[in-house]
DNA sequence: AATGAATGAGGATTCATTCAT
DNA sequence: GATGAATGAATCCTCATTCAT
C-alpha cells in the first residue's frame, strides 16, 4: 500500500507558501517553482495537486480570506452588544496576524489578481459582501444611517490596509484599530 | 530634414498608452510591445526613449500622479476657506477622470509595483505625503485633532478607490464624493 | 489470498487499452496514464508489467498484428483453391474489425513508430513478409508474374488502408474489398 | 532603417528544416528548437514568424505537398495524350526528390498529424482530391470505369509510398514507377 | 529618428519513471 | 500485487532587450 493522505498536507503547505511568497515578494509574478520550493516540494507536485498556477493562487487567496474570517469569528465570539460586535470586527481586521506586512502585501496582490481573473474577483466579492452585511446587521440597531456608516467603515478599513501596504507611515496594529474605532465613535456617538 | 521635437511627443504618447494599457488590462504584466503599439511606435523606440520597462512604468505612474495633482490644483484654485480647500481636495480625488475605472485600475497596479520597486515606492510616497500635508494644513484651523483627521480622510479616500477597483458596488464619482464629504462633516461638524 | 493469474489479465487489458487509446486519439503521444486508466489500473502498474512506454506500445502493435493474422487464418480456413486463398487474404484484410477507423488509426501510428523504433520496425517487417510470402505462394500457381502481382496487391491493400485513415472518401469494408478483388481479377483474369 | 525582407527567407529556411528534421527523425515530436537550429536561427525567431509549433508543421506539410504538385506540373508539361498525362502523374509521384527516404518519412508523419489536427487534414484532403480529379479527368477518355481506376491508381501510389516508409523492400524510384505503370497497363490495356 | 531582426533567459506545464508502503 | 507520491528532464512559448541599418 502506498503512502496515503499526503494531499491535504501538501495542499496546506502550498497555500501557506503561496501567501508567504506573494507577501514577501510583493508580487504575483512569483514562480510556481519558488512557491513549491518554499513548500518543500517540486513544482511538478504543486501542479499535480492544484492543476495550475491560477488555482494555486486562488487557494492562496482563499487561505487569506479564511484567516480573516477566522479572526472575525474569534473576536465576535465574546461580543454581546451590537456595538461590541462592530468593534470586534474592526479589531479582528487589524489582528496582528492579518495585519502583518506580509499578509497585507499578499492581500493587495490578490486584489490586483481580481482585476483580471474572474474567480479571484468572485472570492473577493464574497468576502466583501459578507463583511458588509455583517457590519450592516449590527449597525442597524445603533445607527440612523446604517448603510451609509457600513460603507464608511468598510472603506476606511480597506484604506488603512492599503496605506499599510506602502509601509511609509506604517501604523502598528493597535494604532490602526484606534483610527477606525475612533471614527466609529464619531459616527454614532460614544457608547 | 529631421523631425524636430519628436521626443516629447513620443514620451507623452507612451505615458498615455502605459496608463491606458495597464488600466484596461488590469495588470502590470502588459508587454512593452503592447504599450508601444498603442502609442503608435515600435517597442524598440520605447526602449530608446525610456531605457527599459521599469522606467516606462515609472513614467506612467508619474503621469497618473500628476493628473491627480492637476485635478487638486484646479479645484483648489477657487476655494477660499480652509474647509473649502479640504472639500476641494476631496472633490478633486473623485474627479470623473481620475476616478474612471481605467485610472483606478492603473493606480492600484502602481501601488503593487511600489511593493517591489523602490522608485515606484518613492513616487507614491511623495504623492501621499503631499496630500497628507495639504490636508493637515487646512485642517489645523478647524480641527482639534488635525493629524488624526487627516489620517482618517486620506485612508478613507484610498479605501473608496480600492473598492472602486473591484467594481462590485461601483460607486459613481458623485456618490464617492458624498461619502467622504459627509464623513468630513461628521468629524469636524457642519460648516 | 493473493489473486492468481492477474498478470495475463492485466497485460491483455493494457494491450486492448493501448490500441483503443492510440486509435481514438490518433496519436502515439498518448500518455501511459491514459492507457493505464482505460485499462483500469495505475500507470505504475503498467510500468511494472511492461517496463516502459515503448514496450507497452510494442505490445499494442503485436496485438494489432495478431488480430490481422487471426482474421486471415479464419478466412483461409475455408478456402480451397489458390485463388480462394488469395481472396481470403484480401477479405480478411478488410474484416470490419481490422478496418474499423480506430484500428486503422492505430495501425498507421504504429507504422510511424517503426520509423524510430527498431523493435517496432522488426514487428512490422515480419508481418509484411509473412503477408508477402503467403500471397506469393498462392499466386505462383495462377500468375505468370507472381512476385510482381504480390507486390501490387500488398501495396494496394496498404494504400486503401492509408486512405481510410484520412476518412475523407471513407470506404466501407465491402467497398474496399471490392476494389482489391477487382484488381486481382484484372491482374490474373477472372476465375 | 532596419534589415528588411528576412521574413520570406527565414520562413523558407524553416519549411525546409522542418521537412528535413521530421523526415530524418521519422517523428513529429521533433522540437521547435531542433528545427530552428537546423534552419540556423533561435527557436524564438521560429515562433515569431510562425506563431507556434503547429503552424510550423503546417508550413512543412504545405511545402511537401507543393513540391509534389510542382513535380506533377513539370512532368505534365510535355505530356500530350490522356495516357501520357496519367503516366506523367505516376512518374512525378516517384520523382527521386519526392520519393527520397526523408520525404517519404515526412509525408507519412504528416499523414499522422492529420489524424489529430484539422488543418493538417484539410491540407491533405485538398491534395488528395486534386490528385484524384486530375487522374479522373485523364482516365475518362480511355477507361470504361474511370472512377474505379482512379481509386485503384491513387491507392496504389499511396501504398507504394507507405511500403517505402518501412524501407524494407525499399524499391528505387524507377522500380516503384514500373509497378504502378504496369498496373495501369493491365487496367486499361497497352496503349 | 526609427524599426525589423534576433536572441537568451526564464516560466508554466507535462510526463515517463521510480519509490515507499 | 498495487498504488499514491514524487520528481527531473524536457518542451513550448513569451518577452525584455539589443543591434544593424
Amino acid at each position: 500500500m502506498p503512502k496515503l493522505g499526503q494531499e491535504p498536507i501538501r495542499r496546506a503547505a502550498l497555500v501557506k507558501a503561496t501567501i508567504a511568497e506573494v507577501g514577501e515578494t510583493g508580487s504575483l509574478s512569483v514562480t510556481v517553482s519558488q512557491i513549491a520550493k518554499r513548500a518543500g516540494m517540486s513544482s511538478a507536485l504543486a501542479h499535480h495537486y492544484f492543476g495550475g498556477k491560477d488555482q494555486i493562487l486562488h487557494a492562496g487567496m482563499l487561505g487569506i480570506l479564511r484567516s480573516f474570517s477566522e479572526a472575525v469569528r474569534k473576536e465576535m465570539a465574546t461580543a454581546r452588544t451590537p456595538r461590541a460586535k462592530i468593534e470586534a470586527i474592526i479589531r479582528a481586521s487589524f489582528d496582528p496576524d492579518c495585519f502583518a506586512a506580509t499578509s497585507v502585501a499578499a492581500w493587495l496582490n490578490f486584489y490586483v489578481q481580481a482585476q483580471t481573473d474572474p474567480e479571484a474577483q468572485r472570492l473577493l466579492r464574497i468576502y466583501q459582501r459578507r463583511l458588509h452585511s455583517t457590519l450592516l446587521a449590527h449597525l442597524r440597531p445603533i445607527s440612523l444611517t446604517p448603510e451609509h456608516h457600513a460603507q464608511i467603515l468598510a472603506a476606511l478599513i480597506d484604506g488603512v490596509y492599503l496605506r499599510q501596504a506602502l509601509r511609509d507611515g506604517a501604523l502598528g496594529s493597535s494604532e490602526a484599530t484606534k483610527i477606525v474605532l475612533s471614527t466609529l465613535n464619531t459616527l454614532i456617538g460614544r457608547a
